[in-house]
DNA sequence: CTATGATGGAAAC
DNA sequence: TTTCCCTCATAGC
């Protein structure tokens, strides 16, 4: 589930909810205890959204819950007042209406305004932020000799991408994920960053990644797609394009997939 | 019932 | 570069 559009979908919706309102927090799983009496009771001034980090912003709390999913966190919804805990919850926020239950989370701690920061400093430009600096992703992108594959999975370079839009964008652009940085360039390299713009909002939107042409697949609403029309590479055997194999292999500790003749290496 | 994997990343070597 | 942590749906016995 979370790549980038997951998180800032949440955030929408979170806020959505929640927003402005008093939140009853509890911890039923007891790891997040402590934070949770913090919270109890306050009002959700405000969710920021950044790659794959979100900050919760509380009325008379200075410090931000500071949420990241990993690769097993959920967020699930509730009507208010919730069922009894099912799992493992490591944080239950009831509002008015609605209850968002939060279980698996890597991260789910409230952090000192300093601890925020250095988190924000060490994330790089998100396609879904106003405030994204696109230069400084096409810097980092043609003066480095590290493989593109491996570069649009580091959250410095650009922040939100995972495992599954890494496939699905070279894939797009025709790049081989071994193909060096610094052989791209710039005007390639804002092609993909405009790619992740235009695919990301759209998995905003659907709620899930759907990375197809449109025409080619007949889109009309968010979940029409079957699941096994909604991607081009990412765990498939075959290519659509040349029927050929598709090829995978291990790049930043985790499987990317790429169409070995479609997609071209350089060096 | 147990085993396995998954759209992530930090900490340990 | 490897190990470890987070949770739970699903596959397989």
């Amino acid at each position: 589930m979370p790549e980038g559009h997951t998180i800032h979908r949440l955030a929408r919706d979170l806020t959505k909810h929640l927003g402005g309102h008093q939140i009853q927090a509890s911890s039923p799983q007891g790891r997040f205890s402590e934070g949770a009496a913090q919270l109890d009771g306050r009002t959700l001034e405000s969710i920021d959204a950044w790659g794959k980090h979100l900050f919760f912003e509380w009325s008379g709390e200075p410090r931000p819950l500071h949420v990241h999913l990993g690769l097993f966190g959920r967020f699930r919804r509730k009507p208010s007042p919730p069922p009894e805990p099912r799992g493992a919850l490591r944080l239950r926020m009831i509002g008015p209406e609605v209850t968002f239950d939060l279980s698996g989370p890597t991260a789910c701690d409230l952090l000192e305004p300093a601890a925020a920061d250095k988190i924000y400093a060490r994330l790089g430009p998100d396609p879904l932020r106003d405030d994204a600096d696109v230069d400084r992703f096409v810097d980092r992108i043609t003066k480095s000799r590290a493989a593109i594959g491996t570069l649009l999975m580091n959250q410095q370079v650009i922040a939100g991408i995972g495992n599954v839009y890494r496939s699905e964008f070279l894939f797009l652009r025709g790049i081989h994920p071994r193909s060096p940085g610094r052989t791209l360039d710039a005007d390639e390299v804002r092609a993909i960053w405009d790619l992740s713009v235009e695919q990301l909002q759209r998995g905003v939107k659907l709620n899930r990644i759907v990375t197809r042409d449109p025409a080619e697949v007949g889109e009309r609403a968010a979940g029409r797609i079957k699941k096994a029309d909604r991607l081009y590479v990412y765990k498939r055997r075959t290519c659509r394009t040349c029927d050929g194999p598709i090829d995978w292999f291990e790049m930043a500790n985790r499987n990317v997939y790429a169409c070995p003749s479609c997609q071209v290496e350089r060096s």
